[in-house]
DNA sequence: TCCATATTTCAACGATTATCGAAATGAAGG
DNA sequence: CCTTCATTTCGATAATCGTTGAAATATGGA
């Protein structure tokens, strides 16, 4: 991961509202959840949300797809990693002090709560 | 680590110029280095750069001694580590998939660079 | 087709951010 | 004491951020 994508990230989870999503829909899994669960869930107005949404695609944190009439958004475990990885690695002057920490998703799920 | 905590430490990071000041006093290890050696290697102005370590402190990223004329900006490697863990242990909802990753300082150095 | 649901778009707002130039503070040395 | 060096403080600025209300878009069902 380059530093540019590193700053992204950091920034997208960086945001009391966003690192709440996020945290969520890690939770959901690669199933994701809706909008509107997650809206409910954080009580949060959905244009909002929408702009958080926004935030954490750029970063390469979530990705959509639709269902119906709603969109389930889903975490995007390898970029996550890939700023563990990141953060790691400069974090002992080049030389890792540790081996890189990865993440994969939770045990599936109902997923798509709600 | 508290979630406030961590959005704190993650803002302090998603920032460009003060991502490369904590990379580097990372690399100086438990010396540290004077705000001015830093100034030089990453070409800053002296005011702009106390914002930042100002961002980092606060952050609990780093802490300040006075040398001489000198302040010497050292890197708090449990804040770092901290942030480490509480990213991991959230990243798969409550139960840890790998073992939080830990910093420690690099070996020794010539510190306290210039 | 018409309606209800789910989400996004848009324009606006106050708040915060990163940077700058100029001036102030603190410490060491002659 | 006066000067120099190292860093901080202050005031201002443009840019970005997070939130809001209102309107628009897309989908599915009666």
């Amino acid at each position: 991961m380059e530093k540019t994508d590193a700053v992204a990230a950091l920034a997208a989870l960086a945001q009391d509202n966003r690192l709440d999503v996020f945290r969520l829909l890690v939770q959901a899994g690669p199933g994701g959840m809706t909008a509107g669960a997650i809206a409910q869930a954080l009580d949060l107005p959905p244009n909002t949300l929408t702009f958080h949404f926004d935030r954490l695609r750029l970063a390469g944190l979530a990705t959509v797809r639709r269902d119906g009439r709603s969109k389930i958004y889903t975490a995007q475990f390898e970029t996550m990693n890939a700023l563990l990885g990141f953060l790691t690695e400069n974090c002992c002057g080049g030389a890792p002090c540790a081996p890189a920490p990865t993440c994969k998703p939770a045990r599936k799920r109902a997923s798509v709560t709600a």
